[in-house]
DNA sequence: TGAATGCTCTAAATCGTTTTAGATAGCGCA
DNA sequence: TGCGCTATCTAAAACGATTTAGAGCATTCA
């Protein structure tokens, strides 16, 4: 069995308590007891139990992480996770990474309770649908959480915080980008009937038409559901219209990169008969042939932010510190 | 504050320790008493704290996984993820992340003490050099762990169990796929100098041109370090030969997808001028252009399995439990 | 000399559970 | 009536730490 602080004590025919503080640093432990304690400690390979700690001082060096099981599957999610790894290493905190659905309803109340995480990082709950549940549920029990990947505005909650790409200028700057070079016949791959990121994107695709006097075209919007190939099954659809697009804008790298390899194997050129914007800047939107042009969203660094928010926000008083990232249009040879 | 046990015991005027046998099944109280306990705990909203459970009872229910804070860049390592997470979900287990490096040298001990994790899943931590340093303490401390993703082998260790895949089978595969085509110049894009992975591939990748009675070239073996763009460098090199490879075999998918695009830009044709094959199955070996030849190495099975193996390993007696996965060439239109 | 002060140290409570050992009461039976 | 048995409940220790309140002792100052 490992020494605990009891072993320690008897070793050096001190107090429990002195040892602690020893170890801890209080002042009314002289310097030599000090010494002594700290040298024992490390010869006996005494480290204290954490869950002890936590117990008698309801804190916890952990973050929580509550994702759906489909988040390792998205390379956005993933950028997410390479943020939050990060930051939480340089801060000295662990990720506890609970994964959706939960057995039982209220199985994230016990982890509420327990004090085994300071706060929750929320991603990707608004797909099945867990989103709003879950907010419920932490703010009942108050405890701190931030929602990662889009924002969120609901109803009967208080002003929540999230951590947000600039949909608008980003699909702004990726229209722009494509009517600057002529496009008038422009697709959009994506849902346009969802909220978040869908629909903040789908609305500035169709004022950027509006403003350059383009008037919208219906069979130009093709949804794309979330899985693996339908980016390509969008694109068969547009391919097989009367009018065919130049140009296409879809609502993900994952969708445009999908979509551009339909286009390559009907003998069709990119950007020359066909050009195409991503949005996200996933590693494979450059590796993928050719480089796709897209808009750039700082995920590793909104992972990174979400930590920062969350953990201050574990110190009050917390104004509402949702924030939106800027994003870049990059431009490669799909366009 | 959230209602403790003591709340609930003053709450139905009865003691602690009725409350907790009640709510954890004993024999000893009685129907009607059990059922008002569980009643009054739902009404109350009362959880049991898992921190002092597990105090109490010296287990948790927490997986930890050592990894390097580069983990999330590659794709492989985003696979087992995928299967940790799919069977840590399935069994009742929640994962921690904990971070390499490690603030001080010790902190893992202080994890191990800690009771916070049932065990350790080591991931990726021979490319930093921390594997072995690690190993060694994990088992002074005598925590359980599994090494996931590579053989390894270990002078003055006990017997480690690990979780990797069939590499020799896997490249013989890929050579004999290459060599039914006609190909002589098969080049190999990798470390040769490493051990594990690295180690057993170019191995095997030699062992097939010998029994194909095919002498080895040096200069057709090219080195690739860990970065982005390893494989398009590897590949200049090989472009630059007076003597052109007319197939490529990569150590994994990434290098070849990258090594592909320097020859697509060199107005080569893939699979005509260049053939190629990559190693692991990532989602984007299928995303390429044109789609990747590789060797699929089931990723999410083999993290599944690491959760299995290590929760067995929990329970004593338990003899080695390495497992390597065969792995299967997948066709694509690179090659 | 006596009181006050300062320096170390310790006893004991506490965090929220589980579990062992024992208490109490009711009942049947001789 | 008294004994033993069963069914139900409780007291208290334990898990491993931290922290409050106070004890003991030497020194200093009036």
């Amino acid at each position: 069995m490992r020494p605990t602080i009891k072993d320690l004590s008897k070793a050096l025919g001190l107090s429990v308590s002195t040892i602690s503080k020893a170890l801890n640093g209080y002042e009314d432990v002289s310097p030599e007891t000090k010494e002594l304690v700290i040298k024992t400690a490390k010869d006996l390979g005494y480290h204290p139990s954490s869950i002890a700690r936590n117990l008698r001082l309801k804190a916890n060096d952990k973050i929580g992480i509550i994702h759906p099981l489909k988040s390792f599957e998205s390379e956005v999610f993933v950028g997410f996770f390479r943020g939050l790894t990060m930051a939480a290493q340089k801060l000295g905190y662990n990720l506890v990474l609970y994964t959706t659905p939960f057995k039982q309803a209220d199985a994230l109340r016990n982890i509420c309770r327990s004090h085994e995480v300071r706060g929750m990082i929320l991603l990707g709950l608004s797909l099945s649908g867990m989103l709003e549940e879950t907010i419920v549920i932490l703010e009942e029990e108050q405890l701190p959480f931030v929602v990662l990947g889009h924002p969120v505005k609901l109803a009967n909650t208080q002003e929540l915080n999230f951590i947000a790409s600039d949909n608008r200028s980003g699909v702004l700057s990726a229209m722009q980008h494509l009517l600057a070079q002529g496009h008038r016949k422009i697709a959009y791959i994506g849902r346009a009937q969802d909220r978040e990121n869908n629909y903040e994107r789908f609305l500035a695709y169709q004022e950027a038409l509006n403003e350059a006097g383009i008037s919208f075209r219906l069979d130009l919007v093709v949804d794309a559901p979330y899985h693996a190939y339908s980016g390509r099954e969008a694109m068969k659809k547009l391919l097989s219209l009367e009018d065919l697009p130049t140009a296409v804008l879809a609502f993900n790298d994952h969708i445009a990169v999908d979509a551009a390899q339909e286009v390559l194997e009907k003998q069709l050129r990119i950007p020359q008969d066909v050009a195409f914007v991503g949005f996200g800047d996933i590693p494979y939107a450059r590796m993928s042939f050719p480089p796709m042009t897209t808009v750039k969203v700082p995920l590793r660094e909104m992972g990174e932010v979400a930590v920062g928010v969350l953990l201050e926000l574990t110190l009050p008083p917390h104004p509402n510190m949702s924030k939106t990232f800027p994003t870049q249009l990059i431009i490669r040879s799909s366009s």
